[in-house]
DNA sequence: TTAATATTTAGACATTTATCTAAATAACTA
DNA sequence: TAGTTATTTAGATAAATGTCTAAATATTAA
């Protein structure tokens, strides 16, 4: 969970999990949407990227980035057992 | 949500929170838990606070703690937005 | 093969963060 | 009132983080 937890904790990454909800892309197409350099950007991906959330898929030149929702699954029931008060 | 994020960004944290789930609890209660300092453990109850995770109310000499789950909500409800695939 | 394009890696730097000790504040108790 | 206990505030420090530029790597195209 701590990986999961990093991830999320930064405004630039919880935007490109939004972008990615609509449709998979690219790092030059993430990395146009955002006032941040492409290492930058490319650094937020490999933090998602080990958290989980996203995959990366190599298409010739270009690496293509999809938003991978399992892994909220747990974040979800961590939550969810809180609310319980159990 | 900044301020949820972060505050659950950290593993004391996290334990806190889980204490807190059983039952509420007073600072000096909460810091025998762990091998922090009880100053580290206020500053960790303080960010907690301000993510509005606790409420805290001072009892006497003591103060308690107490779990507010409903600010869960919003991260509930983001996670799920995201698990559409919208 | 050479040049252009896409992405990542490396290294530097400023800011934030988690921790500590010492001191301050607040509230009981003798 | 003085002393004790509970908690927070202040200030310091080491480590982690987000950002940048420059360089390296990989792929496509001429």
């Amino acid at each position: 969970m701590n990986s999961l937890f990093k991830a999320l904790n930064d405004e630039t990454r919880r935007q490109i999990i939004e972008l990615l909800k609509e449709k998979d892309m690219n790092a030059g197409e993430i990395a146009e949407r955002f006032n941040i350099s492409k290492p930058s950007i490319s650094h937020h991906l490999d933090i998602l990227r080990q958290a989980d959330l996203v995959t990366s898929e190599k298409k010739g030149q270009f690496v293509e980035y999809s938003l991978n929702t399992t892994i909220l699954e747990d974040l979800l029931n961590w939550i969810l057992t809180l609310k319980d008060k159990s």
